[in-house]
DNA sequence: GGGGACGACGTAACACTGTTACGTCGGTTG
DNA sequence: CAACCGACGTAACAGTGTTACGTCGTCCCC
């Protein structure tokens, strides 16, 4: 990768980008234990060397998916981060995060479940991962600037994220008890007011309740 | 099963203990990667065939890991359960949830993330693995009563499932960005103080200002 | 007591998985 | 132009879950 990469007649990464989708497709559509080399091979087109000659093997291939899955995670909350923060910033926030995880719930799984098993993303992609929570943390810190809530943003990042995992985990993974998906919205809806409501009072409400500047729940 | 078992010299069930016993101490130790029909097999002291004569396959063995874990998770909570409720009743079940999941990580994502590609637990493997679930309610449900706090405890007790799935979770996949244990531990007890706060408002501490009992800064 | 019957195994094979030598082809580069 | 080297394909390797098939020992019934 330091000299000069040479070319082929059509663009090398071309084919590259054919067997990630196909992967992404099958992962998609048939789940982690469908997703072989042969099938992602196949779906691409090309023969099951091919994907080592671009990804080394499957936990690289399995680790583009990894990254690939961020960037459209992240892609999927941009708007909710640059739009200005009002009163539904965080619901709305919400709501996204759980929209794309249960749209894509084998890809979620593969980001956070550990749903490839033996499959350690390398520090590089970890990096990558974190640009979307560092989003969610600049978001906080905008917020919290705004309202003069005092705290730290990354530790009040953690905990709504935590938070949002929590519900989206029991319920891609099916162990929230819920009749219906009308009682996993209400259940999450509220989950997700409460946690607003805990991590980022209301600065009229601090200053009321109690003198001193540490008065805010989160510190 | 309808007609009375046949019996062998020694009670057939004790290969059965002693192959399950051998696949979650491989679990444990190599991870769910290594969970394999022969590794466990030899680990056990049968041939491969004789898991299947017991377990039906894969999939059985691992339901049958799914509820053993669960068996053991609800032993290891069960002192909490049974303690009467004070101050520190939710934020040492957190303690001891969390301590369980770490201590045994392989086997909590068996349960609750799908660590097994294609596995899904039976209905009647998903029964077994609510009654830990209704512990966690009926507690709820007593310090509710005890401290004439509204609401529907099921949903409640849902609310600190979520929360405290959400940061061991991330914390065993290594998801959650801590410089150290001590930095997780700490975002832990304040997350579950924000949680049990949020969720039980004692009305004694609601009535008088936000200094006392619960405020200690949380970050 | 004998004769089935049936459950608990082991052996060996099946299709499939990730992975890897090995050869080939063709564009790039000196 | 010639050497090189990366992008492939073919075919094989060990290891995976699974399954016929046979055997042995114990139980039930006559």
């Amino acid at each position: 990768m330091s000299r000069p990469a040479r070319r082929k007649v059509s663009d090398g990464t071309a084919t590259r980008n054919a067997i990630l989708s196909a992967a992404v497709d099958i992962l998609h559509r048939e789940g982690a234990g469908a997703l072989t080399m042969r099938s992602v091979a196949a779906a691409a087109g090309c023969s099951t060397t091919g994907v080592y000659t671009w990804f080394g093997g499957k936990n690289g291939l399995v680790e583009a998916i990894f990254v690939d899955g961020f960037n459209r995670f992240g892609d999927a909350l941009l708007e909710d981060h640059a739009s200005p923060p009002d009163d539904r910033h965080f619901a709305r926030l919400g709501e996204d995060y759980r929209a794309w995880a249960l749209a894509n719930p084998t890809h979620y799984m593969v980001m956070f479940g550990g749903a490839v098993p033996d499959f350690v993303p390398s520090d590089e992609a970890r990096i990558a991962a974190v640009a979307t929570f560092d989003h969610l943390v600049d978001s906080m810190r905008r917020v919290m600037a705004e309202q003069h809530i005092a705290g730290n943003p990354v530790d009040i990042a953690h905990h709504l994220w935590a938070g949002i995992h929590g519900y989206v985990s029991l319920e891609i993974t099916g162990m929230d008890l819920a009749d219906d998906e009308a009682m996993r919205a209400r259940r999450f809806r509220n989950g997700m007011a409460l946690l607003v409501r805990g991590l980022l009072p209301s600065p009229s409400t601090v200053v009321r309740t109690s003198s001193d500047s540490v008065s805010s729940p989160i510190g």
